[in-house]
DNA sequence: CCATTCACCGAACGACCGTTCGGCTCATAC
DNA sequence: GTATGAGCCGAACGGTCGTTCGGTGAATGG
């Protein structure tokens, strides 16, 4: 059994390979605040946001307790601004790349490389964004429920494209087709760690081709299915 | 858009239904140890665990903040128990329904029914082992890994029989394969509510469809991609 | 030169946490 | 009848938590 790959997904998490750029006073407001930031990622997706401590997030910014509360009203901002950034550069960042791109399986492509990518170069921030998804209340929950939707519609509308395109007589429940490679996607936190062996942009082709083609690609393979009105069987 | 599955899936997690049995003081030693540990169970799923206080489990399983001590000898204790009794129960159970079936497709439906039908039926004893995977440390970390790894490789090898079988010369990283549909089963926590339209039973076909043929199934695409050992592209 | 604002900090507050201790009750054993 | 132990609890302990308050020193503007 290969072990490494084993230790990988069922030790503890993959180390997040902490920068070690510690928190400069120059700069701008804007700067600082960009920082402290990047470390409180580090500290939440390694400790999870009910375990890090703002005395933790402090003192991986370089900031004094009392000091953290000059740029936040208080903790459950931190993580606000964490999610509502990531999911935003991620949406815009879809869109943006979708530019120009008709073709529905080229479309989902662009998809899963941007996300892919952007895990791979931004894994703390999308650790925070999976596993402490529910944390938020009120506002600022709904807040980030909306760009979390809007990304949910766009990649929706890639697989309806693909599928209606590709296979149109597909009896699959797309609502379930998107949560699945949602799922590939939001799950990689517990399991994938970059490496030579193991590139971004291949991991996301091989997403890409399991979630288009399955295991078995085009063979075939009869899979009794009910449809999703149907009773359950046992 | 459909707004109800926006809903559950943007939404706060899906209720878990507490099925508001009061734990009795009648009965054994281990039944009032169950009765404890289901009654944790809901409140560590909803609450997370490190935001689940003991006199908040205290109180949901009806016994005196001191009195849990008598059945735990600290709060790990109690997560470890459930992702213990959780993750061997799911292993045991896949082994005994694999008896008897040959075929390596009719064994990867067998597992990922017997999942699904575990996953409906004990939400939040597995929320708690999706969600709070790493914890734990040390010895029962180590004990829990284990099953996890065992788990891990019964699904691999029938998922190798399965491309052995019907696409030997695929190019696929089984280990990411491997990955993908743990993580189409252990994502569900996050969007999943049984409902009469879209039944445990309608889903595991649902996903072993999307998992052994895609989301266009037979359809030919041309999905380019790199071999695990080629470099990234771009 | 002085007033104001910004950026930041040390120290403390009250709330809540996991855990422990001493003691109570009651069924069983002798 | 009394000793024993299991099962359970109220109360408290020390510690950590998020947050606040009163201040300092440097920069800024008039």
């Amino acid at each position: 059994m290969e072990s490494r790959e084993l230790e990988q997904a069922f030790g503890k998490y993959p180390s997040v390979t902490l920068p070690s750029v510690p928190v400069e006073s120059r700069g701008s407001y804007d700067e600082r605040l960009n920082r402290i930031l990047e470390a409180a990622m580090v500290v939440i997706a390694s400790e999870g946001y009910s375990n890090a401590s703002m005395r933790a997030v402090a003192k991986a910014a370089n900031v004094s307790l009392a000091g953290l509360y000059h740029y936040f009203t208080n903790k459950e901002h931190i993580l606000f601004l964490i999610q509502f950034r990531t999911f935003t550069f991620l949406l815009n960042s879809l869109r943006e790349r979708l530019h120009g791109v008709d073709e529905p399986v080229e479309q989902l492509r662009v998809m899963v490389k941007s996300h892919v990518g952007y895990f791979a170069t931004h894994m703390s921030a999308l650790k925070v964004c999976s596993h402490e998804l529910d944390l938020l209340s009120g506002e600022a929950f709904t807040e980030i429920r909306q760009v979390r939707v809007e990304y949910y519609q766009a990649t929706r509308s890639i697989i309806d494209r693909v599928i209606d395109k590709h296979a149109p007589e597909s009896h699959l429940d797309r609502h379930v087709v998107t949560m699945s490679l949602f799922s590939m996607l939001n799950w990689l936190y517990r399991w994938y760690a970059p490496g030579q062996e193991r590139s971004p942009s291949g991991l996301a082709n091989q997403i890409l081709s399991i979630f288009l083609g399955g295991a078995i690609g085009a063979a075939n393979i009869e899979v009794e299915s009910e449809g999703k009105t149907q009773p359950a069987r046992d």
